[in-house]
DNA sequence: TTGTAAGCGTTATCAG
DNA sequence: CTGATAACGCTTACAA
C-alpha cells in the first residue's frame, strides 16, 4: 500500500502532476533544475510511473515476444540471447512463448499478445501445415512480424534465414568425399520447410554424384531421445548406412547414442555429420563434424530488423519484408574421416 | 488504424461497454445469450480487451520475470523451461532478464519491473558481494521474489536450491575414493555463495580423508573458454593434480579442452568431475562423470512458489519464505573411473 | 517553464 | 441482467 503515483509526488513537491510528468519524459521543455528536484525526490520515494497508464496513453509496451518451439535446446537459447542483447540495448523488455512445437499453443499465444502487450514479435514457427491466416491480425493490428530459421513461407513478412540447402548440399557432398555411399538423412518433420530445404540440398547433392536415392534412408524421427534410439537401432539394423547425415542436432546425438548401443564404430563403420552449434562437438567420442548456425547472430539480425520496423521511419517498409540470410559454416572433425585417424 | 475498443464493439451489438466488458470476465452476471453473442461478434472483428487499459485498471499484470545471468547455457535455459511450463498453464506470460552476470544490470531490471509491469519475479542473483537493499523495494510494493540456485543469503524470501554441499562433498568423497591426492576446485567466484558452499563441501571431504588443503588447488576461473583453458594450463603444468572437481559445467568443459591440448590423459593421468546437465556427458571423450542439479525441476518448483504466494490466500505467507531445496545426483562416468577402462 | 484538462480503454460500483 | 459513471495513473495539447 506504499504504492505512490505521480499526483502524491506532485503534491509533495507543489507541482502539477503535467510537470512531474516531464521529469521523466527527455524531450519536453522543462527547467534543469526542477527536473532534478522532482527526480531527486522520485529516488528517495522509490518512485517511477506506472508501466500500464503511460502504456495505455502512449499506444506502446517497449516490449516485444519471441515465439519459440523450446527454449532448452542450444539453438534457440544462443538466438534467445542475442535477441535479448539488441532488445535491452533499445529500452525493450522480451517476452518469452515457448509452443513446445503445438501450432494451436502458437496461435493462443499471438491472439493473446496482439492486444497491445508487445510492439512485435520474433517467432520461429511450429504449423507449416496450418492454416496460418491467424497472422493476418498482426498486420491489421500493425504488430511487425519477424520470422527467423524457421518460417512459413506463405507469410510475407521480414525473414531471418540461414543458407540450408546449401549447408546440405556441402555436408552430403563432404560424405560422398569421404567414400560414404549410403548416406541416410535424418530428419523431425519432414514437412518443415527447413526439413525439405535440407533435404534437397542432401538429396541434389546424391544426384550429382551419381547415387541413387534410397526413400528408406530419409529417416524420420522425434524430439525424444529413447524414441530416436529405437528408430535409428532399426534404421541402422536393416538398411546400414555408412554415413549419416543429422538434420538437427539431437539427431546427431541420437546417433551417436545408437552407435553406442550397437557398437558401430565411427567413422570406421559410419560416417556422421549433423546440424549443430555444441561448444563441445570437438570434445565427443568421436569428435562431431558440424554445420554451425550462427545462432546468436541470426537472434542479433532477427531483433535488429524488428527494431528498424519499429523505428517508423522512411525504410520500415523496407525492413518489413526484409530477407536476410546468414551462412552456416562446415567443420569437418573425426566423425566423419576417412580411416582410423 | 482498424483497431476497435470496448466501446465500439457495444456500439455494434447495441449494448453498453459494461455489459461486452463482462463478456470477457467469467464471474459477472451476464445472459449466456448475450455474452455468445458479444464473443461471437468480438471473434469476428478480431476484438480483445486491450491489455494496458485493464492491467491499469485491476492492477495486475499477468506477467512475471525471470532474471538470470545468461541464457545460453543447460541450466538457466531449463530452468526457464520449467518456469515458463507452469506460467502458461496459469495463464501468465514471462518476461527474460539477462543480467550478463552484471549487478548493476539486475538492478536495472528489478526498478524497471517495480512499476507493475510484473506480479512477480524469480530471480539467480549476480551480485553476493553488493549492496542488496534495492530489493526493499519490491517488498513495499509488494511484488514477491523468489530466488533460485544462486540466492542472496541476507534476503529473506523464497528460495529454490539443491543440496550443494552435500553434492560436492560426496563428489570429492567420489574422486578420494579413485585414488586421487592432490584434487583441484574450480570455481568461477569464490564470493558467491553457491561456489562457497561447494567449496565447503569439498574441504570438509578432503579433511575427512586427513588430506591437506592447498590454496593453489582453489583456481578461480572466468566464464571465458579461452581465458579458462590459460588459467588451467598454468595450474596444470605447475600443480599437476591428480584430480579435478569442476563446481559448474563450463569448467569440465574447460579441463577437457586444457587436457586435450597439453596431452594429459582422463582419467589416467587426472580424474575429473563436474556440476553438469549435458544430456551428452556419456558421448564426451571420455564419458564425464558429473553432478546432475534438477534444472527444469526447480524451474518447475519456483514458479509453484512464486503463484501460491500470488494466489493471496491464507498460506501465502507461508510461501514467501519457503525454502525449497532439491537433490543433484552424481553418476560416475570413466572420466573419474580407476585404470583404464 | 508550468498548469489545466481531456483522454488512453478498461473495470467496478451502483442504480434501474 | 443491463446501463451509466467514476476511477485506474499517466501524457499531451493548449492555455497561462
Amino acid at each position: 500500500m506504499a504504492d505512490i503515483n505521480i499526483i502524491e509526488l506532485a503534491k509533495d513537491l507543489n507541482l502539477s502532476k503535467s510537470t512531474v510528468s516531464r521529469a521523466f519524459r527527455n524531450n519536453s521543455g522543462i527547467n534543469k533544475e526542477t527536473k532534478e528536484r522532482i527526480l531527486a525526490r522520485a529516488r528517495e520515494l522509490n518512485f517511477t510511473p506506472n508501466h500500464h497508464a503511460s502504456n495505455l496513453r502512449i499506444q506502446k509496451s517497449n516490449t516485444i515476444a519471441v515465439i519459440v518451439p523450446e527454449i532448452a535446446n542450444n539453438f534457440f537459447s544462443k538466438a534467445i540471447n542475442g535477441i535479448e542483447q539488441v532488445a535491452k540495448k533499445n529500452g525493450y523488455s522480451v517476452l518469452i512463448c515457448l509452443t513446445d512445437d503445438e501450432f494451436e499453443k502458437e496461435v493462443s499465444f499471438v491472439q493473446n499478445l496482439s492486444n497491445g502487450k508487445v510492439d512485435g514479435i520474433i517467432m520461429s514457427v511450429s504449423g507449416e501445415e496450418q492454416d496460418h491466416s491467424y497472422l493476418k491480425m498482426l498486420q491489421k493490428k500493425n504488430i511487425p512480424l519477424v520470422f527467423f530459421d524457421r518460417v512459413y513461407e506463405d507469410i510475407e513478412t521480414a525473414k531471418v534465414t540461414t543458407n540450408d540447402y546449401e549447408s546440405s548440399f556441402l555436408a552430403t557432398e563432404h560424405l560422398l568425399q569421404q567414400g560414404c555411399k549410403r548416406i541416410a538423412y535424418l530428419v523431425v518433420n519432414k514437412n518443415l520447410s527447413i526439413g525439405k530445404t535440407r533435404m534437397q540440398g542432401y538429396l541434389d547433392a546424391l544426384d550429382k554424384y551419381g547415387i541413387e536415392t534410397d526413400d528408406n534412408l530419409v529417416v524420420d524421427c522425434s524430439n525424444e531421445l529413447t524414441q530416436n534410439i529405437s528408430i535409428l537401432s532399426d534404421t541402422f539394423s536393416k538398411l546400414r548406412p555408412d554415413g549419416v547425415f543429422a538434420s538437427v542436432e539431437r539427431l546427431a546425438i541420437a546417433t551417436y547414442y545408437t552407435c553406442m548401443e550397437l557398437n558401430i564404430s565411427i567413422p570406421e563403420q559410419v560416417k556422421v555429420i549433423g546440424f549443430s552449434g555444441l561448444e563441445i562437438a570437438p570434445l565427443l567420442n568421436p569428435a562431431l563434424s558440424t554445420i554451425i548456425q550462427p545462432a546468436y547472430n541470426m537472434g542479433l539480425e532477427a531483433a535488429d530488423v524488428l527494431f528498424k520496423i519499429l523505428a517508423d521511419d522512411e525504410t520500415k517498409a523496407d525492413f518489413a519484408t526484409r530477407k536476410v540470410v546468414l551462412n552456416s559454416e562446415l567443420i569437418q572433425r573425426k566423425s566423419s574421416a576417412v580411416g582410423t585417424m
